[in-house]
Formats: structure tokens, sequence, C-alpha cells
DNA sequence: TAAATAGTGTCTATAAGACATTATCTC
DNA sequence: GAGATAATGTCTTATAGACACTATTTA
């Protein structure tokens, strides 16, 4: 029951949350002033999952520093608190949303973004605590290719999922375990069909967005009952017939693009996450 | 790409993570200071569900200081972050499981606490930047009259879902998006059986368990049909008859109990939730 | 025409929903 | 025996998986 911060501090003005505090609560937020024992810093970290040559991967950058110097890392960053009076800082989101922005220069609203969880054991990293909270964020394939252009100077590499594993690659921090459980998220939420959206380009075929469901369930579908669910998609105005025909070694495929029923990032709206 | 933290720091061991640091980083580590910007404090709030004369419920507490003074909040506290060098403080779980006991004297083990995600809205605390990881713990109804003895001074109840919303009851901060939150994160849990056992009593009927699911999923079940799935469980072992009968005013009912295949809390295993 | 993949149809197993029926207990 | 609820069974519908088959294009 330590809900009472027992610290005093002054007042703090709440930002846009809207309620009623009475002139007696005014006057205690008046007199309140923060005591200062240990915080943990808090940080936003990415994972960007785009599908590339036939692959589920993951942006990873490279670390110039110590600690994990060398290794691969998630991209990410510390969540502006702001000075604590006239203003808290970023929400949740909106760090994710900067960090994305400034790691692969995407605008947010062409990302589905959204979060995992929240990830603090103690000694994840070496400097200090640090307590994170990991974000999904899905790339189109066809948007990758304006990613690197407004990044940091260090190294961006889109690595494949399934070869991270076995320590073919180090990977930094707990990044490896934040990485697995972004997978599990991402997979659990495919059959919303909002999260695959995400994933395919603006016009697609139904066995492109077949192999993302592929892909992200780690099972192989059959293309005739994968189409039945996509009749369904059809029929709901989920999706519709696009121009033209994507052109194979063999018979040209229907392409199809997303209607705008439901957008294609949830950022802007829940900013808690 | 602000992944690395431009701060000096001494070194502070890192916590049961095997890895092997270089001489070159072990000697970054000792050179290492922390520089001190704002950071947020974070704490744990736990939403304790139970289920009480047939309602889902919560544990709340009134809140006795400022701000939101007489309302009620969701129990929690801050994570214990230790100095930050020797010692690092606490997992997120472990901060979660003290807190529970803290609150209800029940130990840990015999409840499920889980991971709902961080909520970090700048303004939801006036004082001051408060980013705040909710918890789901379930207690079983038997275990609920235990509850109170180990608690703060303050009042706690437990208060129905049902009887939150439309200002019926004034909460605290945004515990009332959080409990939104958590109600959905188990709702959508309850299939794989782990869930609803740790809401029903040690030994129940079938029809106890119904009512648990039925709650939780905000829709009546049809008693046939709530049999079949029950047999399921009973043929994979999940659950076993348990002596004796439950009397009612007309025809008794069969009572049975979980099995101890898989854990009822998976607390230890998991630190980084 | 051969190869390849897109697109279609069918059969079966599983599970859920609706609902009727029987069994067994208390009062 | 009346009332009540537990326990069981049946019919229908929806969906998924496996797989056979047809259509259309390129080379």
């Amino acid at each position: 029951m330590n809900r009472d911060r027992k610290r005093p501090s002054p007042a703090p003005p709440r930002k846009s949350t809207a309620r009623s505090a009475g002139p007696d609560e005014a006057a205690f937020l008046a007199r309140y002033r923060p005591g200062d024992f240990a915080r943990p810093s808090v940080t936003v970290d990415i994972v960007a999952f785009s599908i590339l040559d036939g692959e589920l991967r993951v942006l990873l950058v490279r670390r110039g520093e110590h600690p994990f110097k060398g290794a691969w890392a998630l991209p990410g960053g510390f969540v502006r608190v702001g000075d604590g009076h006239k203003d808290q800082g970023e929400d949740l989101a909106a760090a994710a949303a900067r960090e994305l922005q400034e790691e692969t220069s995407l605008h947010p609203n062409d990302v589905f973004l959204e979060q995992v969880g929240a990830f603090g054991r103690a000694g994840r990293d070496p400097r200090m605590r640090v307590i994170t909270v990991a974000y999904t964020a899905l790339i189109r394939p066809d948007l990758v290719p304006l990613v690197h252009a407004g990044g940091d100077a260090a190294v961006a590499e889109w690595h494949a999922v399934d070869r991270l594993g076995h320590g073919q690659l180090e990977l930094a921090f707990d990044h490896a375990e934040i990485i697995e459980r972004a997978t599990a998220h991402v997979a659990a939420r495919i059959d919303g069909s909002s999260i695959a959206r995400s994933l395919v380009p603006k016009t697609f075929t139904i066995q492109e967005l077949r192999q993302v469901h592929a892909l992200l369930l780690g099972t192989h579908l059959d293309p005739g009952n994968f189409r039945r669910k996509f009749e369904r998609l059809l029929e709901d105005g989920v999706v519709v017939r696009a121009a033209g025909k994507r052109l194979t070694a063999s018979k040209p495929a229907l392409v199809y693009r997303f209607t705008d029923t439901g957008a294609p990032s949830p950022n802007a709206a829940k900013d808690t996450l």
C-alpha cells in the first residue's frame, strides 16, 4: 500500500488529463517536493519487423561503445521525462514513435507500433538500472528502402529472426529475449489482419499475404485453405482488387490492397501504450 | 540510436546474467559514472482479481493522502532500484510479488501473477513523472478471507469490476484504464485454463468453473457445451475428480480439482516480466 | 507443348452453439 | 411427489486441414 510516495514536491501541472482537483489538493501540490532517492533510467526499445527475401527480419544496430561493444542491439533510447515541474516530458508511445523516426526516418503514421511490455531485470544493463519498454514496429517492405536515410551514423541491418538464435549473432543486453517476446506478440495478433496489413506492400497477391502469415506463425499454410479465409476478407470489404497483375515466371496473380477500414497505426490514440 | 547512455559510471556488477565481458569492457565499466539527468519514478501496480458473490472483483485501496485523496486506487509501490552500484535492486516481477505480499499477506506462489504492460502517460501523476508497470494477480476466492491480515492500515475492499464505470467510484490516476486493460488481458488468456485455475477454489464443480469463464468473457455459456470442453480437460488429466460432492438446494454436483501439471504461478521463472 | 503457379472444388474431422432429455438429489 | 439442478445426448452449422483438380500464363 505504498501508493503514497512519501515525498514533497513543487506542483507539476498535470498535462491534458482534465480532472477536478479540489483547492485542498491544489494546495498540497503546491507544497509538494519530490525527495530524491534512486530512480531507474527508462528507455524504449523498438523491435522493428519487416519481411525481406521471404524472411522475417528485425532491424538491429551495431553498438559502437561499451558495454556490448560490437554486439547487435535493438534501436532505442531514453524516454524524455522533462524537468518534472512544468513539463513531465513525452508519453511512452510518443517516445517510441520519436525513436522510430530518428532511427528509420519513417513517419510513425506509416508504421504499426504497439507495446510489448516492460523489461527490467536487475543487471540487464551492467552500468546501471535500466527499465525498458519494448515496442513492436511493423514496417511494410516497400518502405524498407527508405529506412536508412535519416538514421544515426551507426550501422543498421535487417537480420533474419530465424538466424539469431544459438549465438550466431551476439545480441546486447537482454535483447534476444525481447525479440523473442516481440515475435510471439506479433504472431499472436496476426489474425486480426491489421498486423498482416503492415507487413505486405501496398499491393500484394494472395500468395504474398499467405507467406506473411506463414512466416509469422512458423507453419506451412495450404494455398487453397488460405484463399478461403481471404475470400472472407474480400466479402467484408477489408481488401479489394487493385489494378494490374503480378507477373511471375508462370501464370500472373491478381493483385489486392487493404482498404482504409481501421487505421494501420494505433499510435496516436493510445498514449498509455 | 540513442542506445548509448552518454554517461560515465562506477561499475555496477551485473547480477546473475552470466556473460563474458572482455577486459576492455571491464575497464570501461570501472570508469563509468552515470550522469544525472531527469529520471522517472517507476512503480508496480497490482490489479488483483477474484470472484466473490458471483462477481468479478478487483482489490482497491482508499487513498488517505493527496493527490486523489479519498479516491480508490490500485495497490502498488515503487520498484526498489538499489544504490546503482553493488546492487541494482529487485526485478520487476519481484517488486510485484513483494507488493502483493505486503498488501495481501498472500504468498506469491499461491497467486498467478502476470505483467499487463507499462503505463506512462505524462501527467498521470500530478506530482511528478511516474511510469508504472501493471500486473494482474489472480486470487483464488478461498484465499480471499486471508487477504486483509497483513496489509497496511489503509482500507482495502474488493469492488465489482462491473460497477466501476460511469463514475460510480472515483478512481485515482489512470487506474480505471489500467483495470480495463488488465481485465481484457485476463479475458484474452482464459482459454489456457491456467487462468481459470487461479480463480476457482481448490475444489470446484463444473458449474462453478463455467461461471468463472462466463464472468471473464462477459457472455452466457451453455452448461452442456461447457461440459464438453470440461471433459477434454478430464481426458488430458488437467483436472480430476475430488472427494465429496457440493451440496445444493437440489441435486448435488460432483467436485473436481486441478492437477499440478503446469505451475499456478509463472512468477519465479520470468523475472523480466 | 511442357512447366509452373494461380485459382477452384471436395471430402472429412473437429468444435461450437442451440436445445431436448434424463438422472438424482432436497424439501 | 414437486421442484430444481446436474448430467447427458443430439442436431446443425462453421471452420480448418488435406488434397485433387482445372485454368492460364511463360518459356
